[in-house]
DNA sequence: ACAAGAAATTAGGTGGCCCTAAATATGAAG
DNA sequence: CTTCATATTTAGGGCCACCTAATTTCTTGT
């Protein structure tokens, strides 16, 4: 199953590989060091040399002073983390009693310690799901992810109506503040207002004071359109 | 919480820590620089450097070629990670539907990387049990545990009757091939034959042949001796 | 076309934990 | 009391993944 020779997967080895792939290497997009480096918290050289190792084991490939690409070895290797993370996430919300602001770092402790037939099990008591509960798509266990249509909240016209589909789970704080304001994965809304130049974005969501959204966090808010205040 | 200086808490210093408490440090007991490199694995001059570790960073007392004696710091840091395994082996077992014989690696690479806040989580979903899978006590949060006055199935007299009480996690086989002839934790028998001279032991459990068991195995399964066939 | 600034890499070093080989301490038997 | 086997420690290295400082490469504006 784990195809080339000398293996390495140790848990920096996984954090490097999830890392990139969602910087930008689901893409297929090459990655930079620094945009690494600042994802991990770690000082750009120790990238540097981490990258020689990795690329050595065969997961990406670097062209140095431009960027890595990720092989398929090495997507593979990151689609599991991810896959992991996110039935993690949901298995700890759904049974543990977890809110969507505290999941995230437990389960990226657990990704990597728990075993594939650990995953396989919560998967199935909570009925495979498709999404976690910040409404990201989890990769099958072949490693297949569905592709997103979203559109950031922050490109909604004016008076268009909208649904909340996906939100980072990397920031607790913005999490525990959305909820406050009655936006969660599902959650209708209608664009009020909004300033111009990247100004706040004001939203009505059913039976709330209208709520002003910076700029910043309405673009990380994937959405998808909707005509009409009901039905999806 | 974590009293004592510079903390170094790494998964080596808990699975040290959590060795010599299983390996008699539990009562206080010195505990021997080989006996250590056994449980673990490793070579006797890696456990040496490390102990000079721990005893710096308080978590022991080393006397050079005497042995070491947990502190009550490292005392803690054990029985927090005992506590850690047996809830995680009793809430796989419950939840997840692992078997006795396949919990203890999963448990074991766990117990590293999961929270105190999990692991409570997991205790009250259960109803806080007292005893793991295997009949093994389960700490307190506070480092409390229950002592066992069991007896070794060896022990038992000829036409004895016992209940099977404990059971060491630690060899799938063993346990694999207990729940095969019909023992499992709570399991009656009685004490039909013994070879002398740790010969093998004779049992029988009701609706079952008689079985014999090796003296090894005998030695290392705890028991409650019954007067009668019946009742607890 | 070039100089300045930004980004990446190399150089050199640290700590944790492991190893083998060699030296040394302990303790049991003669 | 000495000797010998066994247990332990010291000596000397290695690997991984991190760090800071110095250097090299790339890019972009003039």
């Amino acid at each position: 199953m784990n195809a080339v020779g000398s293996r390495l997967l140790t848990r920096s080895t996984e954090d490097y590989l999830k890392a990139i792939y969602s910087l930008g290497g689901d893409a297929g997009l090459p990655v930079q060091t620094a945009a690494i480096a600042d994802a991990l918290g770690v000082a750009a050289p120790s990238v540097s040399g981490m990258l020689r190792r990795l690329a050595e084991a065969g997961f990406l490939e670097h062209i140095p002073y431009r960027g890595v690409r990720l092989t398929d070895d090495g997507r593979r290797v990151a689609l599991r983390m991810v896959r992991r993370h996110r039935i993690l996430e949901s298995y700890l919300t759904s049974k543990l009693g977890y809110d969507w602001d505290s999941v995230h770092d437990e389960a990226e402790r657990m990704e990597h310690a728990v075993s594939d037939d650990l995953i396989e099990r919560m998967a199935q008591v909570l009925g495979s799901p498709s999404y976690d509960p910040h409404g990201a798509p989890i990769p099958t266990p072949a490693g297949e992810v569905e592709e997103l249509k979203h559109v950031p909240l922050a490109e909604l016209g004016v008076g268009q109506w909208g649904e909340l589909r996906m939100v980072s789970d990397k920031d607790p704080e913005r999490l525990r503040f959305l909820k406050s304001v009655g936006l969660e994965v599902g959650t209708r809304f209608q664009v009020i207002e909004r300033q111009p130049f990247n100004g706040p974005v004001t939203i009505r969501v059913a039976g709330r004071q209208p709520q002003p959204l910076g700029n910043e966090l309405a673009r990380s808010l994937g959405c998808a359109a909707r005509e009409t205040e009901g039905a999806a």
